[in-house]
DNA sequence: TTAATATATCAAAACGTTTTCAGAGTCGTC
DNA sequence: GACGACTCTGAAAACGTTTTGATATATTAA
């Protein structure tokens, strides 16, 4: 039922080789027959099969994307950047969103090797055994976004420095009078990125010398939910912490939820910044200060990069770390 | 370089139809020879390429999905939830995202084609010539999900009533005893689902014999800033409504903050609710009262139809309604 | 003129599978 | 001890392209 590239030919009264000419802007085929066969294409409304293409090319144009879960703010603006540059590059996306489920993120790099992705990127972070071997030996590019692989994994990385900006955000509270500064932290067991984050943290604490208080410390896996949840645990203890600071802005606003839920003020009570500066932080009120982290510009690096890795290029870099920067906005006041 | 079927064909010692047979767990193999072949696999590290197989099996387990813009968070979500079964079931997901560009829609739609995707899923209802004349001579089943298409294309869709959704919501603000009841509307010219939710609430307050004031009448893309900026509108007008109906809680979000931006409180000064309930309902404070769309059964049904074409099964329903719930938080207060 | 080159075309091989067909062995049954 | 019914296996065709190599003609260079 389909029409093919020979029902084109036989129509066009040519070889199937010179309709493959045409359909590939191939040099040397008269402009007379050009025009022959592009009218029978019309004619037959003929539509190449890139399946096949693929085959004999061994190129498929697709880019498998790994996220922990597109139905976040964070992942969700940066799966569309992504998806944008992608197509910019005439590649396809096809998108794996698994739920903190390993078995799942397996499957995924399994089948997307069966179906020949031209590369991959992975947003997740958390790795067993498995998923460790399985992308050591794997001769497919894969380049890691927002996200850093274990030291066994060879793959370039884009992201910022998560210390420096969990460091920096935290110095500046200190600089805005604040010493009792809560953190509401990420998974720091498997993830390094939330291992950074805490060590910045930790480390600015440090370097003011102001001892940490463990009553104001506590981790989630960056869902609105687990914010909110320690954030009320926070709220009772005996003495409140002056800001808090969360890495994930979708934390932050679940701690902003819970003070207000408790009838206390942001910024005026408990001061709160968030992390990474996706769309919600202007969602809220107040509008949440968080560090900024460069989204669009993760996604697009993130395929650039893999592009390049795809069509040859040795990736040059190992590492890409982008600029953080904090965006204030209104809910934190200086105790100056 | 990479190995292939007749690769562990050879170091098993058989014929590559065996080692096919075991791929695909067929019968009539020796339990030995299987296990030779298996242990080829295993040895050579062998991964099958589903390219090849589709070509010839003339399936690719590929559905393509067309979103309007996929950092949104109700498109986000119901992604999310069509991933989860079409993995599920086997199949993956190419996804486009189209932000308003038909352009990049019919090419996506044309891209697909040439992918030979088994099926597709759009999300999306702007339509022009082109993309009609596409879709109507396609011979892949696609199915709208939370969209409607327009008359010349013979599409099952799945979605909510829209008229009636609206047109309840606005009765039940009347029964509060609301009668100045604004409204944000999504585009009323091109896309069905804008048409019918004004469309319902018009009837609403026809049935109510209240008036139709323009003053509290705006119309926008379903985004936060078009919902912030015609509330602004709105205050600026003599007299304010008690109440305003926005047809999606991104925009409804949108309104809340430019009230309270504007030192007014909701819902003592002016009510809001929204539509859709998708997650950003409880992110804000109040948490916003919505109509309910089934989203994640939106989702999954869109999928089970489509697989269910796919599998060529006749669609046997041309259009799935699903009910619609109107969710209480706390943007909306009893005039009574 | 002749040789060399550029243009134009086609037949056939290749890509890596699945599937069909036919043939060979193994049973049990009459 | 022959017949049918399973079980097992492999050769070869097919899927729809691109690409290679060969051949033929036209154009240019000497």
């Amino acid at each position: 039922m389909p029409v093919n590239i020979k029902d084109v030919a036989e129509r066009a009264g040519v070889s199937i080789s010179t309709v493959s000419r045409v359909l590939n802007n191939g040099k040397y085929v008269k402009p007379e027959v050009r025009a022959a066969v592009k009218q029978a294409i019309e004619d037959l409304d003929f539509v190449p099969n890139s399946i096949a293409r693929s085959l004999v090319r061994k190129k498929t144009n697709l880019i498998g994307v790994i996220a922990s879960d597109i139905s976040t703010s964070f992942f969700s603006s940066t799966l569309s950047y992504i998806e944008e540059e992608a197509s910019r590059n005439r590649y396809n996306i096809l998108v794996g969103n698994i739920k903190e489920n390993l078995d799942k993120e397996l499957n995924y790099l399994q089948v997307f090797k069966e179906m020949q992705v031209d590369g991959m990127i992975i947003m997740h972070e958390m790795m067993n055994k498995p998923i460790e071997r399985f992308l050591s030996t794997l001769t497919i590019p894969v380049v890691f976004c927002s996200a850093k692989p274990s030291a066994s994994v060879n793959c370039p990385s884009v992201n910022i420095n998560d210390k420096q900006a969990a460091y920096d955000t935290v110095k500046h509270l200190v600089s805005l009078g604040h010493r009792n500064i809560g953190f509401i932290g990420g998974d720091t067991r498997e993830i390094s990125t939330g291992q950074h984050r805490y060590a910045g943290y930790l480390e600015a604490l440090a370097d003011a010398e102001i001892a940490v208080n463990p009553d104001w410390i506590g981790f989630g896996n960056l869902k609105m939910q687990d914010g909110y949840d320690i954030m009320c645990s926070f709220l009772a203890r005996e003495q409140l912490p002056s800001v808090v600071f969360a890495v994930s802005d979708d934390m932050a606003v679940g701690a902003l939820n819970c003070i207000v839920d408790n009838k206390l003020r942001v910024p005026e009570d408990i001061s709160l910044v968030g992390f990474d500066d996706s769309g919600i932080t202007e969602t809220v009120r107040p509008k949440l200060t968080s560090l900024h982290q460069p989204i669009q510009q993760i996604g697009e690096m993130s395929v650039d990069i893999l592009i390049k890795m795809i069509e040859g290029n040795a990736p040059g870099v190992k590492e890409i770390v982008l600029h953080h920067k904090l965006v204030e906005r209104d809910s934190l006041r200086s105790l100056l």
